[in-house]
Formats: C-alpha cells, sequence, structure tokens
RNA sequence: GCAGAGGUCGCUUAGCCUGGUAUAGCGCCGGCCUUGAAAGCCGGUGGGAAUUUCCCUCGGGGGUUCAAAUCCCUCCCUCUGCGCCA
C-alpha cells in the first residue's frame, strides 16, 4: 500500500495514477477524508489521556504524602468515560482507513505505456530465432509421444489441471530448476527454500486482496494460505523488521512448489500443462534502496533474458501497459516465448518493481543517515517449470516425436542430447 | 501433544516478587579535542499527532486499578525436558 504521507502531501499523484489506470478515485478519496478524522480522534484522545495521566499523578503525589486522593476520582470516571467512546472511534475510524488504504493501487512509473488490456503492451526486445520446423504439434502432444506425463489419472486422484510428470520430463523439470539455480547464485544470488503456507497477515502485506479469493488455497481449520509463488515468503520474511542494506542491495534466489486456484481461467491456455494448480519455480526476489530499484529491476530482466537465450527458446521482452500491470507493480516487463502451435508469443517470465509499495504494507523498513525508510522490493521469474518445459517441447520437438535437449541442460540429464519419443 | 523457563528501544541487559516518568552497556549519529584517526569527554539514538508541547510503545489481544513492563486471563513465539515422528 501507498505511504500515508502520499495521500496528506500529494494526493494529486494518487488520483492523475486512478486516472491512468481507469479507476474510480472513491476509496482514495474515503482514506484522505478517513483519515482526517481519524487525526482528529486521536487529537481529542491525546488530551483526554493527558488529563488522566495528571491527574493520575496528583493521586500519587498525594497519596506519598499520606493523603487521600478520592476527591479527584469523580473528574477521572468522566475522563474515563470520555475516552472509552473515543478508543472505540478512533480504532473503528483506522481500520476503515487501512482497509480503504489496501485497495488503493500502486503509483505507475511514468513510463509505462498507456493501454486497455494486454494487447496495449509494448514489445522492447526479440531475442533468438523461431526455428523453421515441419511439424508444431501443441506441447500437450509431445508429452503424450515422449510418454513424460500422465493427465489421465492425474485428474483421478486429484482433479483437472494436475499431472504426474514422468522419466525424462521429469529429469527434465529438475535440469531446468538447477540450471536457473546455477545462473542465479553465480551471480551473488543466496538460494533460499521458504516455508510453502503462510498465515493471513503475513500475506496481506504482498497480495492484492482479491487473491485470497481467486489464487491461494485455504488450509481448512488452520490460518494457513499455500504459496502461490516463493516471492511471497521472501518478501514477507522482514515483516516488522529494520534492515541494513550496506552497499549490496539483499538478492534472493527463491525455489518453491506454487499452488494456485487459477479461478476465472478458461480457454486454450487450459491444455497440457501451461494453466495448472501447482508447478515450480525458481524465483528472483531483489529488497535495494529506492534510488536503487530501477537498476536492479534492469538486473533482473537481464538474468531471465540469459536464461532464456541459454535455453535457445525465441522469445520477446514486454513492457506491460496500465491496463495489464496489476495493483501492486509500479513497472513491469514479461519475458515472452514463442509458442509455434498456437503462433503466439505466451508469457513465461514476469519481472515487477514493487518499488516501496510491500513495504509499507510490510511495514519493512532499512537504515539511513537520517534514520529509516522504507525500501523497494523486486521480483522476477527465472524459471517458471512448466511452462518452460512447454516452450522446449513446442519449439523443440522433432518430426518424429523426439526433443531436443537444450545444451545447458545435458549435464543434469545423463549427457543425452534427446527425448526420444516412445 | 505434555510440563517447566523465558520474550523489555538496533543488539545485550536491569526493573516484575512488593504497581507510581523504562536502567545500564554495546553499536550507531553529532559535537569537543586532534595534522588525521583512535581513545577520552558531552549530547543524541522507537512511533504518532501537533509545533517546542502532548500522546503512544516492554511478544499480540483483553481485564483489574486513579495508575500496569509489573497483577489476572488468553493467544503467539523461543528455549529445556518428555512423548510422537520422515
Amino acid at each position: 500500500m501507498l505511504e500515508m504521507k502520499v495521500f496528506r502531501e500529494d494526493s494529486k499523484a494518487v488520483f492523475e495514477n486512478l486516472k491512468r489506470r481507469k479507476m474510480p478515485d472513491d476509496i482514495a478519496k474515503g482514506v484522505i477524508q478517513m483519515d482526517q478524522e481519524w487525526r482528529e480522534l486521536i487529537d481529542e484522545g491525546n488530551k483526554l489521556r493527558s488529563q488522566r495521566n495528571r491527574i493520575s499523578r496528583e493521586i500519587g503525589e498525594l497519596k506519598k504524602k499520606g493523603k487521600d486522593g478520592s476527591d479527584l476520582l469523580g473528574e477521572m470516571a468522566k475522563i474515563k468515560k470520555g475516552l472509552m467512546g473515543n478508543e472505540s472511534k478512533t480504532k473503528e475510524t483506522l481500520a476503515s482507513r487501512e482497509e480503504a488504504r489496501m485497495r488503493v493501487p500502486n503509483l505507475l512509473d511514468s513510463e509505462v505505456p498507456q493501454g486497455q488490456s494486454e494487447h496495449d503492451n509494448r514489445e522492447l526486445s526479440l531475442h533468438g530465432k523461431k526455428k523453421k520446423t515441419k511439424t508444431s504439434r501443441p506441447h500437450q502432444e509431445v508429452m503424450e509421444l515422449v510418454g513424460g506425463v500422465d493427465l489421465k489419472r492425474a485428474a483421478n486422484v486429484t482433479g483437472r489441471r494436475f499431472y504426474f510428470l514422468t522419466g525424462d520430463l521429469a529429469r527434465l523439470e529438475m535440469a531446468l530448476i538447477n540450471y536457473a539455480i546455477d545462473v542465479l547464485c553465480e551471480r551473488g544470488y543466496s538460494l533460499t527454500i521458504p516455508p510453502f503456507m503462510m498465515n493471513k497477515e503475513a500475506y496481506e502485506g504482498v497480495v492484492d486482496l482479491n487473491d485470497f479469493e481467486e489464487v491461494m488455497y485455504k488450509i481448512e481449520d488452520h490460518d494457513l494460505y499455500l504459496i502461490a509463488t516463493s516471492e511471497h515468503p521472501l518478501t514477507s520474511r522482514f515483516k516488522n523488521e529494520i534492515i541494513e542494506i550496506k552497499g549490496e542491495p539483499l538478492r534472493y534466489a527463491g525455489i518453491s512448489t506454487n499452488f494456485r486456484r487459477e479461478v476465472g481461467a478458461h480457454g486454450m491456455s487450459d491444455r497440457g500443462i501451461w494453466r495448472v494448480h501447482q508447478f515450480a519455480k525458481v524465483e528472483q526476489v531483489i529488497i535495494c534502496k529506492p534510488e536503487d530499484s530501477k537498476k536492479f529491476h534492469d538486473e533482473l530482466v537481464a538474468n531471465a533474458i540469459h536464461i532464456f537465450k541459454g535455453l535457445e527458446i525465441p522469445f520477446r521482452v514486454v513492457d506491460i501497459c496500465t491496463g495489464d500491470i496489476g495493483t501492486v507493480a509500479a513497472r513491469k516487463f514479461d519475458l515472452e516465448a514463442w509458442m509455434p502451435s498456437s503462433q503466439q508469443w505466451k508469457e513465461v517470465v514476469s519481472a515487477s518493481n514493487c518499488r516501496s509499495y510491500q513495504s509499507v504494507r510490510l511495514n519493512m523498513r532499512y537504515r539511513t543517515p537520517e534514520g529509516t525508510d522504507f525500501p523497494h522490493t523486486l521480483n522476477a521469474t527465472a524459471i517458471a517449470t512448466t511452462r518452460a518445459l512447454a516452450a522446449i517441447l513446442e519449439n523443440n520437438q522433432q518430426a518424429d516425436g523426439s526433443v531436443v535437449i537444450p545444451k545447458v541442460l545435458r549435464k543434469w540429464m545423463g549427457d543425452q542430447n534427446l527425448i526420444k519419443a516412445k
């Protein structure tokens, strides 16, 4: 969420931002109004408390001298009554203000392209060549040909959008994970295996509130949610803490299984393993000083580009527009892999600069010479296994159904260069 | 899961029994001193609202009281022991 000082000192920026996002401004107006009320209530309460403390001290003094202070008790009762009403009103007002504040989206970077939907995202660069393949079977067909997936039985034991990944494809997934981890560790990222569940309070710090209904699975009878990405625990980790950022920022490579409800999602993307309820992902997370976040956003994208270039998959980088960027990010770049079967670019990496939007909600600060300030948080995919697998299967398939294993992955595949068709 | 001991300002720590402005050290920042630095000395070092004053803050929430770090209830977490377990 946004810092209160933005609403107080620069509300124009909030409203202009809502206009760019084509969103109504009533919630933000409510925040400002409730904040005003809250401040008046605080003032009133402080005055009452001041009186209470003064009288209480007087009674203490009198008692010390062996006297009785009971004639002050009547006045005290009046103050306490006023204070009780004031305190409950103050609490309610603050709670309402905070609830509204959480719903106000992040301020967009001025360079975010204006647009309605994903069709208006701006292409920034192209990488690799689209291979001239004689076949363009969709990835789910290729998986069947190499005997690497069992969707039917997964549907029996769990439901749709789950899968058994088997044999060489399972091995390929592990290779992708190891490859991404190697790249990031070489580049100074600290590998971190987080908890795969988080409680609501921690979760509220890092996601849009709607995600509780549409994205995360709730654990029955516990205040716990399955994580949708390791970014969430990695960023929440320093909630309510003052961290030290000396020269270098905090760089993490998170690895986890991710769980997503995918409520409302449907269409062609449902086939195979493109959109599933469970997948593994290596994630990049950076926590840095505000003045450095632009630079490190570029670093995250550069890492992802390096990883996908290594896999020799054709892809492009796009700058996500105002209509497609979501609540939390101030700027977002995606990598989209070329999918021959549908002749489309499809998202395989998403890199967001959240600025202080998450750290404010988490109350995570870092030490500055003047005191403390909110750091910026950034996250980006390194490898989301199911999507990278699908891209490899489509781009590297051969006429006979076999699949060429990208060179960089072969050392984890017993030096095989091919996944043979059954 | 059971029992005991704990959780105090960035870190360490006193205060809790016996209620009355949260103690000291370390670290950090500033000043004096110095050619420079260290040491030494002095001051500062959580948050909020107002503007030079006030309020809040002792793991979270609630209660008792004129007054709660201190007493009571409850929840969370840590440590130790026991139990269970890949």
